[in-house]
DNA sequence: CTGAAAGCGCTTACAG
DNA sequence: CTGAAAGCGCTTACAG
């Protein structure tokens, strides 16, 4: 056996060796001020001496709750961490975390399933990302009467949610991608597999979508027409780099890609550099979120601006109101946004 | 009250409502072979139909663990989640929990200690980085008898740990500089307040630092001469910039920035290209871990290449095995790293 | 196959 | 100020 399985001393002992009472060792740690002093420092003399720390599990057990909050992984851990965007969410809700004393727990699937994993999360609340939002789990989060709040997910009866207007959001940088003169745009999508909502019209890349078709309708475009090309795939810089191959060896090449991802746009870029394209001089390129390697990317990134972190705050702040039982004024939290310009779009018109 | 904090029911109540012992609602769950197929039937009907949901945190009571790992932030959470070199480390981490069932728990400090954050913390292992191995923690590891690992930190007696050669990394890619001709050079040195090691002499920004010197040495510069300037500062793409306003403010500019870290090298350069000096034209600029933000960047940065992943994959290893109680055959893992040689780094001789 | 009972290590209302 | 005792919701060795 390794030192690590040996006895710790329990309040048990703490009591027994000071000759005090378990209720006095308690007090002792908990609240000072309910027994003599001459009480406190013996019982504190003899936890230190036996080297005594207080069981964190039982303690949680006792007083009905856990201390952490949940965070929900959309996808592959790796695929999740490697996403600035939501690593900046994280910052958001680990820092409120933080300011109330809370850990912040990374959720993984257990044996692939989302839903086990939140039946055994210990827990007091949980926090999701879109993709998640599986009728299975939200079940789940009822049965244990888990709080539980939503990013970028889809807005439902009973679900708090904290989004952006995202068809406006997807209207606005296609309509400046349609002023620039583009006429032949390659839309590249998130995987709405993982989106797996219960109201599919609903969902962040549906949403998304009906914005872009909405400002190309208004340009006399038809979305389902030959100047437009769809691609979906997932959030991560290698799916964006795939993309960006696919879109150089169209046939028929486009002269801008709007991809809802930041990630995948500069993903995309890069496999464009790399095939001699350049851009925005061959082909432009716009995104979506506004991380901060939109801004170290030749050339920065025309996006989306929007606050992951703040997102994460909100979402955390409301947590932590339904957390202490106050009720929650409103179920939906919206954001602002702004279109950020920068180099990648190059206009064809002036 | 909210919905939240209606009563669940508990195993009692299932045991009454189907007339069975809690014993065989226990094994209901988790050892069905010990009871007739009736039973089951007819328990796990009745947590269907009255809501229940087994408690995680009793039972990992019973069962003295926690299924979840801890990772200490080194610094603020902000900070930490910013940087990808950590976040690289996060996923290694993360996946390795994922198939042993666990979770992760991102612990902030409490009221400012980390030591009473790891005092509470429920977890069964943890994993520090580096920056955070003040003996305090170390102790109070020991008190819970924790097993913990750490990354990039200080190794010591009993202190398992995953690091590179950081001497020899530091001096080969100080070397490259100086074979490039390179003769007045500025040093960005991590901010060494945040690694509150037991021995100073051993931590990582040290260890860097000497052999940072030792190739100066050896290409017969004075590493306290005026041909070397020193500055520090935390892990952050703005305290970046801050370091390329201080050095292109220089009265003496120098031509190379030796940075050991690759998000401050790739600030420093963002203030470079803001303030028109040009990388590696005019300024040369090397980091240290290889991001993937350093492939972005235009340059791209010339850095030591270390598997950030690699790193936190090895680290979860061998703390599942410590919490398994296996012997760890080795207190000290080395990763091998490799000069990562692009485009920041201007060759002044050839 | 089944269940009564002890145990995990704490907290806390209650009585003295 | 102090302590005996019940309780948090599970697990499991033991006896039947």
């Amino acid at each position: 056996m390794s030192i690590y399985h040996d006895k710790r001393p329990t309040i048990k002992d703490i009591a027994a060796a000071s000759g005090y009472s378990k209720t006095a060792v308690s007090f002792a740690f908990n609240a000072p001020s309910r027994i003599s002093v001459e009480a406190r420092e013996k019982i504190l003399g003899c936890a230190l001496t036996l080297g005594y720390v207080p069981d964190p599990m039982a303690r949680n057990l006792s007083l009905k709750r856990y201390k952490s909050i949940g965070f929900l992984l959309p996808q592959v851990i790796g695929n999740t961490l490697r996403n600035p965007h939501i690593t900046g969410v994280l910052q958001g809700i680990g820092t409120v975390c933080q300011e109330h004393g809370y850990t912040l727990t990374l959720i993984p699937p257990v044996d692939g399933s989302m839903s086990e994993a939140v039946r055994g999360a210990a827990v007091d609340g949980l926090i999701t990302m879109g993709m998640s939002v599986e009728m299975k789990i939200v079940d789940m989060m009822k049965l244990r009467k888990l709080p539980y709040v939503t990013i970028d997910g889809t807005p439902s009866e009973g679900m708090p949610s904290v989004n952006i207007n995202e068809v406006e959001a997807a209207y606005l940088i296609m309509r400046e991608v349609l002023k620039a003169g583009h006429q032949s745009i390659v839309i590249i999508a998130l995987n709405k597999d993982s989106f797996e909502a219960a109201d599919k019209s609903m969902n962040v890349p549906t949403l998304r979508l009906k914005g872009y078709h909405k400002a190309l309708r208004e340009a006399g475009i038809d979305p389902q027409g030959e100047e437009v090309a769809h691609l979906v795939c997932d959030t991560t810089l290698e799916e964006g780099r795939r993309m960006g191959q696919i879109v150089y060896a169209m046939e028929r090449r486009p002269t801008a890609v709007v991809s809802m991802s930041d990630i995948v746009a500069i993903g995309a870029i890069l496999h464009f550099h790399e095939s001699g394209l350049l851009v925005p001089d061959d082909m432009s390129v716009v995104g979506f979120d506004d991380i901060p390697e939109a801004s170290f990317i030749t050339p920065r990134l025309t996006t989306i601006r929007q606050s992951s972190v703040e997102k994460g705050t909100l979402a955390a702040q409301a947590l932590f109101r339904a957390i202490n039982g106050e009720e929650i004024e409103s179920n939906r939290m919206e954001l602002s946004f702004t279109i950020q310009e920068r180099e990648s779009l190059k206009k064809l018109v002036s």
